[in-house]
DNA sequence: CGGAAGCGTTTAGTATTCTAGACAAATGGC
DNA sequence: GCCATTTGTCTAGAATACTAAACGCTTCCG
């Protein structure tokens, strides 16, 4: 009988009524969800919490799942990255195909007096715009991890970058590429002591 | 911080923390959205909640931007369509120009021994090309195959259809029907003595 | 070794959501 | 007309989300 049962005591998860989205769609729980693109944007519950004009236990408990947040409450969270509701439930984070290619990897368009090296293994479905950018010593896009829908990508062409991305920080020297969905916080900057020249392409739709 | 604010008493429209969302996208508000999408599905408010395992109450009261429903509750009533919050928030809702048509309102595409007559006037922005076909005796598409990406199908209403579909012949008559990868190689040809007519659709429109 | 600062967690209390039930208005037989 | 049903709304109380403040832990300096 479904009588008279009790939620659990405090400290209990609460998870309820979020666990079976009936289709084959697995994708992780609200706090699991929150807690990754969290830590992708490198911020503590408290200053994420200072941004949302929340308390930092209010993180800690929908992390855990102990609550299920008001959607007012979870909007203002996620106004703290910032990104939507709807973006935030339909993220992908786990497959994250690829991000990082080494020179080698880079393959040969055109060959010959012009040589055009496509970045990524497949650019089916992929829709690019490119660009020249040069950084000097010490430039940097600022932690601001700005993130937009679409994607980017890029080669280093001289000096070292060091890219984060997702909480993932790599140093790519010439010859190197990147590619990732926009929407995953990023960081550009230039640790070395010369300028740094890479050739980058986003995708707003632009053109 | 935000030193001691007060909510508004009871009664009030909560509508906080929603009213923003950045981009321009100009979305209804969680209430109106519920109200629309429970009206487009014919429900009651306590047909719905039966079905969501939630009280009329809290329907009426979403609905009225009283409350901001917590992720959870939010996730029950949507589950009652059924429908993902994601698919609930990004759902538009701008007035579907035309739904009904009358036969006389259907478009003429060709004339003659065939006639197309489209369902709606402009199948831009729809995923789905819904046509009313007429073949008089002897009518034929031509042997020339077209073939564009996308699928089709249909349900023969009256007459004598024969219909090749890559090098395959077969004859249908009344309530047959098909559905084949429009990239196949096809053909159309009414080998009767009678008008053969045919409702037929195809993804993505291809005129 | 302090101890100050930052981290995530937990708790007591308040604010809000949600339920159960009642209410008035509209609708549909008969 | 009159009763029965259905509709959306509203209210008191139970259940839950959220805040403010504390706790234990680690790190980093002097």
């Amino acid at each position: 009988m479904a009588g008279d049962f009790r939620r659990a005591h405090r400290s209990a998860p609460v998870a309820d009524g979020m666990e079976k989205p009936e289709g084959g769609e697995a994708s992780p729980d609200i706090g699991t969800r929150l807690r990754e693109l969290r830590k992708m944007h490198g911020l503590s519950q408290r200053e994420l919490a200072k941004r949302a004009g929340v308390t930092n236990g209010t993180i800690s408990l929908i992390e855990q799942n102990r609550i299920s947040p008001s959607i007012g409450s979870l909007k203002k969270v996620l106004d703290g990255f910032p990104m939507s509701i709807a973006d935030f439930l339909t993220l992908d984070l786990k497959p994250r195909s690829r991000v990082f290619y080494e020179a080698k990897e880079l393959r040969e368009i055109a060959g010959g007096d012009v040589s055009f090296r496509l970045v990524g293994r497949d650019t089916r479905g992929r829709a690019i715009q490119m660009m020249h950018e040069r950084y000097t010593p010490g430039a940097d896009t600022g932690d601001e991890m700005l993130s937009h829908a679409g994607e980017e990508c890029g080669i280093v062409i001289s000096g070292v970058l060091e890219l984060t991305v997702g909480g993932e920080v790599r140093r790519l020297v010439a010859g190197d590429a990147y590619y990732f969905d926009s929407r995953l916080p990023h960081r550009f900057r230039n640790p070395g002591t010369i300028d740094c020249v890479i050739v980058s392409a986003c995708t707003p739709p632009s053109f």
